[in-house]
DNA sequence: GAGTAGGTTAACAGGGAGTTAATGGGGGAA
DNA sequence: TTCCCCCATTAACTCCCTGTTAACCTACTC
């Protein structure tokens, strides 16, 4: 049920297209922001933290090699796939060389699409495959948690919980945004999160001497040392 | 056999050199596609059947042995021939640790590399590989599998689902991509991958102390030690 | 000390996962 | 050809994990 939401950054100026591919990426979780050129593709890619960016290749204001150069040359490191007509191996070789990732030649089946959008993404976070908060840890990959060496028996939701807590991690976490990382559709009205933070800390913190989940009493919960 | 024509992958960041390979190959009706940089490399051997992958050690966006080693462990078996500058044993070990079939020292004669791209491709077909995890060994070429020494009676279904676990270890396998490994075209809406888990099971957990397949309620399943 | 935010407990429902057994097709053996 | 065995498929059933909810308790804040 609860995949980690995947955000990407769809630049497209064919807002037909870029609408139906929202919605189909919508049904899969994959949340989707749109830029109709490149120029605010830019933009919106240097100051977000995307899963992935889907770059068409032909585009007003600036073109796809032109955003993903640009891109590379800022740093960042989001993985791209580029949309395009074309299909020769010259523009492969270009694409790859602008620093893109993968391709996709229009016209595309929207599976194939996700297919790959979950791939990059996965590529990307085996880079950082692992999450570390004191003698916390959390290994994305293969799903287990260990803590000082023993493993712990985490549901579904409460490796959500936690997973957005070490992300975070020393920052403080709201109960709006952890209410939002279980349930992004809809936030139940209950005390279903209580009920969730408290069998987190029965797993995390309960067998050992030192908490690491913390209550900021209004202001939401922190996940550190001491 | 070698009327066939050949298709290899050039990762090589020197353009110049690049061009004069793939010539020089193109003349032995050997087609050649081209990366420029190491992630460039890896996408396209990953999604194309190639006969050989020629790989310069020193790339951009990720070096020789990293690609080579993601391939093996995505399970890419095309022999990789390494192209280097340096000539150190140390360097040698390090490749055929990570997985590289042979080596070509820079700078080389263009006839070299011919004959030995015509040695791998042909090596291939009788390529051994094995896949294992802690105990369980699986014999890709006799279709063979043992746990601690014991030969498995696996059906092909059987086999289908261990090889992707094993591939995949220690990475969770989404019910998702197994069902795709075993019915790439339709996946039945029956329970059918549960039967299949259960039988698998059967042979490689029930006979041992300690089981390698774990169930991961929502997420998928796991094979691996622990 | 009142009011509110957070914590604890237990009951319940639903569904995901495991188990078993019956069915039927395909391929090899006789 | 016929028979038989292996294997995939399917349904039916059980089990138990997980999420949800309410009710109650505690602790903090002002």
């Amino acid at each position: 049920m609860n995949q980690t939401p995947l955000n990407v950054l769809l630049v497209e100026d064919d807002r037909d297209l870029a609408a139906s591919v929202a919605d189909y990426l919508l049904l899969e979780r994959i949340s989707c922001d749109h830029a109709y050129n490149g120029q605010a593709g830019l933009t919106l890619a240097s100051e977000n933290p995307y899963d992935v960016i889907l770059l068409d290749l032909m585009l007003p204001r600036m073109d796809g090699l032109a955003v993903c150069e640009k891109l590379r040359a800022q740093g960042v490191d989001t993985p791209i796939l580029m949309l395009t007509a074309r299909d020769t191996l010259d523009d492969k070789v270009a694409g790859f060389d602008a620093g893109t990732d993968d391709y996709l030649v229009k016209p595309f089946a929207l599976e194939e699409l996700v297919v790959r959008v979950m791939a990059l993404s996965k590529r990307r976070s085996g880079q950082m495959q692992k999450l570390q908060v004191a003698d916390l840890e959390m290994d994305l990959q293969s799903k287990s948690a260990t803590r000082a060496g023993k493993p712990l028996k985490l549901t579904p939701t409460g490796w959500t919980l936690l997973e957005t807590l070490m992300r975070a991690s020393p920052a403080v976490v709201s109960r709006q945004e952890l209410e939002h990382s279980v349930w992004p559709d809809e936030v139940p009205d209950t005390n279903s999160l209580k009920v969730h933070m408290y069998n987190l800390r029965q797993q995390v913190d309960k067998p050992f001497e030192h908490n690491l989940i913390h209550t900021l009493s209004g202001r939401g919960f922190v996940l550190k040392e001491e």
